[in-house]
DNA sequence: GGCGTAAGACTTTTT
DNA sequence: GTCTTACGCC
């Protein structure tokens, strides 16, 4: 029987309504799935890739882009265990990964090596900065981050500065396009590309060679795109580009859910799509699994408002459920403990805590949820935030090994030049650009070249230690040795590990664990698979988003911002600081179309609920530590008050009689032994063990620095930092785990 | 040239 | 309230 079920068609195995059914068998043409929230759209799009391949397509003939790594991932496992063969060939990744696959291969029609470096935000502010300081701009008049939005506006549009040359205006522009300029001719002599180079280098290359993009056209006998409603001009001329007239092309998306605009997606490439390729079949996945029925009626009553917008509305046979609920509370400090509250009482029940997620609207409000959390014990896990591969000594060790696979990236060199301290200083730093320049190389380049003593007696010994290192390093990455391998000698010679050991504080221990990790991540990366490059390592780590670190953990509650939660469901959703000026932003006030995509923004955060939606607001927020008034979201104003119910917490005051405590009032010692009973979640009890001791206000005693008081948390677990103020007047911040306080 | 302190900016969202 | 940058002192 089960032998029977494994030899039916993919189509005939699935779960597929009609619509579903119909839009994954035709072939006939381009196709335009509109699939509204929670209507079965990966489910689809799996299942065409998985009917594909047993039509006969073999997997690497197929291109799939998706929104995150993540999803590459995923979908890839659940087309393989449809189709019974291996499906390593196929090529499915973000637009970014997916043109990096492309460019290393071709890249060399532009000038550029395979090995190129990939700039993330970071570096490309850095380089910006540098580039201002050669053009002897100033950077308060010209932010570096506003310069570098407007040079992604244009590589989003696939412009080069010379397509604007003569379109540029105003005096701004006109500065802006000279960075643009120096910018772009510095990462190319650095072998750089930045995010958005990847796709429109991509878009250059097969415009330029004709032979190339024919190679890719006939390769690909289908293109498959998920999210197309937030895709650029530039992925939509690499996509127009790649199909040319074969027509084979399948792209799913929702209008009603595009919310990156202000990054150069275009909603009107999905609503123009069959303008852009006639003869385009349209499917309306329309029935809702995901949601109960108050939840979709209130999400469709939300959406109704925006203008620009296809016409559609989900529905589903669902029950009715609970009712939506929406909740005014005096402060975020109060919206953030009443919820932790409420989350207590619902774990008790039925949900678990890993089912619930917070969402909002500014990666800041995170800061109220992680203190009310920590205070009652609640594990959760927070997507985004300053991310692993951020932290100084990991991008450090990230740079040295950059410049082994790639020796023109001067950004790196300047990190590492003198990290540890080698007497190397800005002087050092000018002698050794002057002798790059006369050789017309990079400054790493000119180190290996150059006669040390000519590059001055006071910096001899940093120089030539710099020097035999890097001899050392490439050295091993020529005869093969493993990634993690060479980190680890790297780390040695360089004295990066000495210099931290010998710090000898708190802090350096926490920087020596994050580097153990990023070895450990190494390592396990390289064991992985057969050939495993650093240059490829290298790659992967700058294309990860936030989402792609993510691990649903059974037992945490879920923290993340709305754009981060696209694509994924919970059971019981809390929709936080809804108010004007948070959400839509107070910096979107004067653009109606903004507009319009802040309430599609809402509306992604409504629909990500399965079961329970509770949505709330305060009537004063804390923002720069100041106490401001604030009122409700303008796109609450015009949901049918029947649609929700309203609970209005704004007048509880803080005190003992109301359930709400004083902040920093001592608390007793029975409050731990309620909770374990409701969380016995290994998981749980290792956070537990390390966050039980530390609460805000709590006097503590240190054996160096006497006694003090805790004035601040921030982090948890191993990462946990507190600030203490001692009675001597010194603040200090210490980590946790190994401040060592005395009893008290 | 390195290290510490103080003033300033900062909060929209991210591949 | 926190992180970054600039400047001044050793």
């Amino acid at each position: 029987m089960i032998e029977n079920f494994q030899n039916l068609p993919v189509i005939n195995r699935m779960i597929l309504n009609k619509v579903q059914r119909e839009a994954v068998e035709y072939c006939n043409g381009p196709q335009l799935v509109f699939a509204g929230a929670g209507t079965g759209k990966t489910r689809v799009l799996t299942a065409k890739i998985a009917f594909l391949i047993e039509k006969g397509i073999n997997p690497w003939q197929i291109l799939a882009a998706t929104f995150t790594n993540k999803s590459a991932g995923e979908m890839r496992q659940r087309v393989e265990n449809l189709v019974n063969v291996s499906v390593d060939g196929l090529w499915i990744g973000t637009f970014h990964s997916l043109c990096a696959r492309i460019l290393r291969r071709e890249c060399l029609n532009i000038d550029y090596t395979p090995s190129f470096t990939i700039y993330d935000r970071s570096d490309q502010i850095s380089l910006l900065k540098k580039v201002l300081k050669n053009l002897e701009i100033d950077d308060r008049s010209m932010p570096p981050k506003q310069i570098h939005n407007a040079i992604s506006k244009y590589k989003n549009l696939c412009l080069l500065p010379e397509d604007l040359q003569n379109s540029v205006k105003g005096y701004y522009e006109q500065e802006v396009l000279r960075v643009y300029k120096s910018y772009q001719e510095m990462l190319h002599k650095q072998q750089a590309m930045d995010f958005d180079d990847l796709l429109m280098q991509t878009v250059l290359i097969f415009r330029k060679n004709e032979n190339v993009l024919l190679k890719y056209r006939n390769m690909f006998k289908y293109v498959l795109v998920d999210e197309y409603q937030d895709t650029n001009y530039t992925q939509f001329l690499f996509l127009k580009m790649l199909v040319g007239n074969n027509n084979k092309i399948f792209v799913v998306g929702d209008d009603d859910q595009s919310i990156y605009g202000w990054r150069g997606a275009q909603i009107e490439n999905i609503l123009s799509f069959e303008r852009q390729y006639p003869d385009t079949k349209v499917f309306k996945l329309e029935q809702n699994y995901r949601s109960t029925k108050h939840i979709l009626d209130f999400a469709n009553a939300a959406i109704m408002d925006n203008k620009i917008r296809a016409s559609k509305k989900l529905w589903t046979d669902r029950t009715s459920g609970e009712k939506v609920i929406l909740t005014r509370y005096r402060d975020n400090r109060q919206e953030a403990e009443s919820i932790a509250k409420k989350i207590c009482s619902i774990n008790d029940t039925k949900t678990m805590l890993g089912e619930i997620a917070i969402l909002f609207r500014t990666n800041a409000q995170s800061r109220s949820f992680e203190e009310a959390f920590r205070k009652h014990r609640i594990p959760y896990v927070l997507v985004g935030g300053t991310g692993f591969y951020e932290r100084a000594e990991v991008k450090d060790c990230i740079a040295y090994l950059r410049l082994i696979i790639n020796p023109c990236d001067d950004e790196s060199f300047g990190r590492i030049m003198n990290v540890p301290a080698r007497g190397l200083g800005d002087k050092a730093r000018d002698t050794l650009i002057q002798s790059s320049r006369k050789l017309n190389c990079s400054m790493l380049e000119a180190l290996m070249r150059s006669d040390i003593s000519a590059l001055g007696s006071r910096y001899q010994k940093g120089f030539s230690d710099l020097k035999s290192l890097f001899e050392i390093l490439i050295e091993m990455e020529k005869s093969g040795e493993s990634p993690d391998e060479i980190l680890k000698q790297l780390l040695h010679f360089s004295g990066y590990m000495d210099m931290l050991t010998s710090l000898n504080t708190e802090e350096a221990s926490a920087r020596i664990e994050n580097i153990n990790e990023l070895i450990n991540a190494l390592t396990i990366w390289s064991s992985e698979g057969q050939n495993r490059k650093l240059s490829s390592f290298l790659e992967e780590i700058s294309l990860v988003s936030d989402v792609d670190c993510w691990e649903k953990k059974e037992n945490s509650v879920n923290l993340m911002t709305l754009h981060c939660a696209k694509g994924l469901e919970f059971k019981h959703i809390f929709l936080v600081g809804l108010e004007d000026g948070i959400i839509p932003s107070r910096q979107n006030f004067d653009d109606d179309s903004a507009i319009e995509e802040e309430r599609r923004l809402f509306y992604v955060g409504l629909t990500r609920a399965m079961e329970n939606l509770e949505c709330s607001y305060v009537d004063y927020r804390w923002r720069f530590g100041d106490l401001l008034p604030s009122t409700q979201s303008r796109f609450l104003n015009t949901i049918p008050s029947e649609l929700y119910n309203y609970i209005d917490s704004s007048i509880f005051i803080e005190n003992g009689s109301n359930g709400f405590k004083p902040r920093f009032e001592t608390e007793t010692r029975e409050k731990p032994q309620k909770k374990r009973k409701v969380f016995n979640d290994p998981g749980f009890d290792d956070f537990s063990q390390d966050t039980i001791e530390f609460r805000m206000g709590q006097h503590v005693k240190h054996k160096t620095y006497g006694r003090g008081r805790i004035l601040s948390i921030s982090g948890f677990g191993d990462d946990m930092k507190l600030t203490v103020l001692f009675n001597n007047g010194s603040r200090k911040k210490l980590m946790a785990k190994f401040a060592n306080f005395e009893s008290v």
